[in-house]
DNA sequence: GGTCATTTATTTCGTTTGAAACGAAACGAT
DNA sequence: ATCGTTTCGTTTCAAACGAAATAAATGACC
């Protein structure tokens, strides 16, 4: 098998690293990490950029933030469901499903009711106004993803799908592997 | 120009967004957005997961958390450097910036002076201690970056690459594009 | 039937966050 | 020089956060 090498090593394509002239730090050895190749960082910036972008859009239209979005895409999805699924389904902290369902209810979004069967849990479902306003959103959020997408090639949009899904699986590997 | 569709659309078969014609007022059927297979959302699941597996390994051994292992990594590759720059390199909040700054000084892994020429300003490098302890967690995390990727082939790696300059590329366009 | 452990959601508590206010220093124009 | 503006970093404050405590209901077991 051939030894994958860290995105570091690999990469002068699209992150051009250091400039020429500067003067090294205090000591003399090059920098043992460059910041702008590595995956985590570049994750996480690439993320918080497009997750920030994408929430103006809701948040100047609707006073949506981030967390209510999430939880009226999963009703949206799912039509009725119980808190406990929301957290499974958005991969959010239950804390802030809890709070984020109160906000949707004040604003008239959701119904929360508790369920018949088992008074321990919820039923939360659209209004009408809120099934109206999930509607707009979700058909705001899709333009917007195709945008971002919209100068890609094939190749491009293949590469992010084959990227996020090996991503995806490999950490789930890692979690659940428990080598420290 | 062909158009390059939604990550939605390749992934659920026929998933049509809502056309202001079709008639479904609170009908639960035809979810117009599956989260599951939207970009922004996977993006930031696993932008989370793997910031916080890594954060694991320096906050358990170092007591650092992100924000401050941030800062160490562009002071080591930088060595020397203000606070404005820091945060432009490290995209975080200047505020943010300020109290990781503090927190480090605290422990005594950099040095903060104001600079002689222009007292508005800062220069923030390491001390002895601190480029020690940088050195162990940037081999820390390189070794850790190696693992997560270790059982990706190249096509893949490769894949990675790619889909992330194609983003990164993309959502600088679109942010600086300024379009509705 | 009564006790005890589990499941599910909310609330509490201390911490962290980011937007905005702030103060200090530099700049620029006159 | 002096005044007004800009830049840079820190501080403040209300909001958001997550971990842990709590509440409420159910299921399990004797």
């Amino acid at each position: 098998m051939p030894e994958a090498p860290a995105l570091q090593d690999r990469w002068e394509a699209g992150a051009q690293p250091a400039e020429a002239g500067s003067v090294r730090p205090s000591a003399a050895e090059a920098p043992s990490l460059i910041l702008a190749a590595f995956l985590p960082y570049r994750l996480s910036v690439l993320a918080n950029r497009v997750s920030q972008a994408l929430a103006r859009l809701y948040r100047d239209r609707f006073g949506l933030g981030i967390p209510e979005w999430r939880v009226m895409a999963v009703v949206g999805q799912r039509g009725e469901l119980s808190s406990f699924e929301i957290v499974r389904l958005t991969a959010m902290d239950k804390a802030k499903v809890s709070r984020a369902l109160s906000r949707l209810v004040a604003r008239g979004y959701v119904r929360r009711d508790s369920h018949p069967d088992d008074q321990r849990t919820n039923r939360v479902q659209f209004t009408a106004v809120g099934r109206t306003v999930y509607d707009e959103i979700a058909a705001l959020a899709l333009r917007w993803e195709r945008e971002l997408l919209s100068d890609l090639d094939g190749t491009e949009t293949q590469a992010i799908a084959v990227a996020l899904s090996a991503l995806d699986a490999r950490i789930d590997a890692l979690d659940s592997g428990a080598l420290t």
